[in-house]
DNA sequence: TGCATTAATAAACTGCACTTATCAATGCAA
DNA sequence: TTGCATTGATAAGTGCAGTTTATTAATGCA
């Protein structure tokens, strides 16, 4: 018995327009045919469904009995299909995702407010980590995808640059390092450091910035967390160099940033995914979004992704969270 | 979107089996043609379903989240086709019918009370009237089937020969009447005779054969019940003429029955079904029932359908009445 | 009684789904 | 690394199911 799903809008075609020949019409095929899948549904579940003559068409008693059936059936098929539909057309689900620190505190909620305005069925979890934790939560599926920074080369993971982002000088509104006609490597290294903790990918990227210029880092102070740093500025214990993008700089009047001038102080923030793995259409449509944020503020002025952080923004991220 | 059920087996099966080969074997198709089926399917809903390359199949995060869909389909169509399927295998329903009083009173509470007890399922609705009564309630789809008296010839309407009921001259035990070595009509006329009610198709039956046999049928006494004329025979007030097949001229140890010597004397009792209209196919079992027991019955020698109704006959016909 | 309508049938055709054969990619073992 | 085995994808050919057109038969109606 390998009834089929056309034969059951066959015969629900039939009782609703109560002949053959307009049925077949509605369904878009020859009377004939209609003729002919009525009958195979007949034959296949041994039981006749119609006494018809030319005149006339009526369902059987057991017809009667089965109408209900079929119907139910095909509302449940046919919801199942829009629910299925909806997938495809309407992003849902839940977006995992790992970030670095410097960018799910700085552009990335602003982002994700917005994402769920326009898609309130998709909700996030964000993982921040850094570089290392954020590919390995890519490759063990922990996440959908993960945003780290660039130069990952492994065989199993496809990267797509996001934007630049630089790493600027961070100095006290007043102080001599904003009179400087150049901030290179050697005129930066003049003055007492405030670098990141060993183990950040910033001060990976200023070591080997420094070294590519024949320098080294020497570092007055370190600190782990950017808004530690931040703070040693205004206190006048040095200057530091930060992710422009980093939302720790912003905010207060006492301080100033400068680009280096010098090509080493950049890192390309990518989105790293799992090669052949396909995502979730609510991830494609997000990791859109995020590459069109970064290309329409490359194309202006100013320090890339400088996403004020409105209200609500903060808000939006605890709401899409779902807990694991 | 034609997603067909095909495609959604085809999924299932990949999902459950974990790879192409083994479900393509497991649908008894071959490995292309299953490839075939899941692309489509893909295809129609716009969603990548698994990530597969030549060494694993697994599935992505949309098939994931489609799967249970998928399976509660399945589940509901299977089941539902099982609810069909038992439709045919199993009868059930209810049999409405509409049966001549001496008929419903005399052997089919037997017969339904047997057809219940093998297909629990299924309940009766008996309606007992007249020969013209039958008729109408059969042609206005008020009953799936009559018993009635033959002779019908109705365009619309199909008969089946059930039995022969020979109507049998009913006399009190010991009277002349069992001494005679012929009981014709003319002889019969010679006695005072207790008929039934000119409305009753036993009674048409007796003035047709009495015509037939050159005579006219004097009552001395008319009954509408045959218990009511039974009672008089019993009283002595003459011979009466009735059905073999009535159960109101058994249990009485002081009258007794003898076949009438004419042809005249029988009424063929046949199933009337409305022409081209099918049935339930537990009316079609019963009636199949109502032709054996009739065509068991007819090899032995006396009465016709002579069943003794038994202790629980009417229990299981009030049991099996469902209101209307 | 003829006419119009409608489902069933016949015959021919079309296309889709299937099969076989083959290829390409991948994992594993030596 | 190299060769082998496994597995999914692709290509080409085939058969049949489902379709269409044309026709028939039955039925209700004027």
């Amino acid at each position: 018995m390998d009834v089929n799903l056309r034969q059951i809008r066959a015969f629900l075609a039939v009782v609703g327009l109560g002949g053959f020949t307009r049925a077949a019409a509605a369904l878009n095929i020859s009377q004939p045919a209609l003729t002919i899948r009525i009958r195979q549904l007949e034959d296949q579940i041994g039981l006749r469904l119609f006494d018809r003559n030319t005149r006339s068409v009526q369902l059987t008693r057991v017809g009667q009995e089965l109408l209900p059936v079929f119907q139910r059936l095909m509302k449940d098929f046919d919801s199942a299909m829009a629910d299925i539909r909806e997938f495809s057309e309407e992003p849902r689900g839940t977006i995992r995702v790992a970030v670095l620190p410097s960018f799910a505190a700085g552009p990335l909620p602003a982002l994700i407010a917005d994402f769920r305005a326009r898609n309130p069925r998709v909700s996030f979890v964000l993982k921040d980590a850094v570089g290392k934790r954020v590919l390995a939560m890519v490759r063990n599926e922990e996440v959908d995808f993960g945003i780290g920074v660039g130069g990952v080369d492994e065989p199993d993971l496809d990267t797509i640059d996001v934007f630049e982002d630089r790493l600027v000088l961070v100095y006290p509104r007043g102080h001599a390092a904003g009179e400087l006609p150049l901030a290179s490597v050697p005129v930066i290294s003049q003055f007492p450091l405030v670098l990141m903790d060993k183990d950040t990918s910033v001060r990976r990227l200023v070591d080997e910035a420094f070294a590519g210029a024949g320098s080294i880092a020497t570092p007055a102070c370190e600190a782990t967390y950017m808004s530690t740093a931040v703070s040693m500025v205004r206190a006048g214990l040095g200057l530091a160099i930060l992710p422009a993008s980093a939302i720790e700089i912003r905010g207060f009047a006492d301080i100033a940033t400068r680009p280096i001038d010098d090509a080493g102080f950049v890192r390309r923030i990518v989105i790293i995914k799992r090669r052949g793995s396909s995502l979730l259409p609510a991830v494609e449509e997000f990791t859109k979004v995020l590459l069109a944020a970064a290309n329409s503020c490359a194309a202006t002025p100013g320090p890339c992704l400088d996403v004020e952080v409105q209200d609500g923004g903060a808000e939006a991220l605890a709401v899409g969270v779902q807990g694991q």
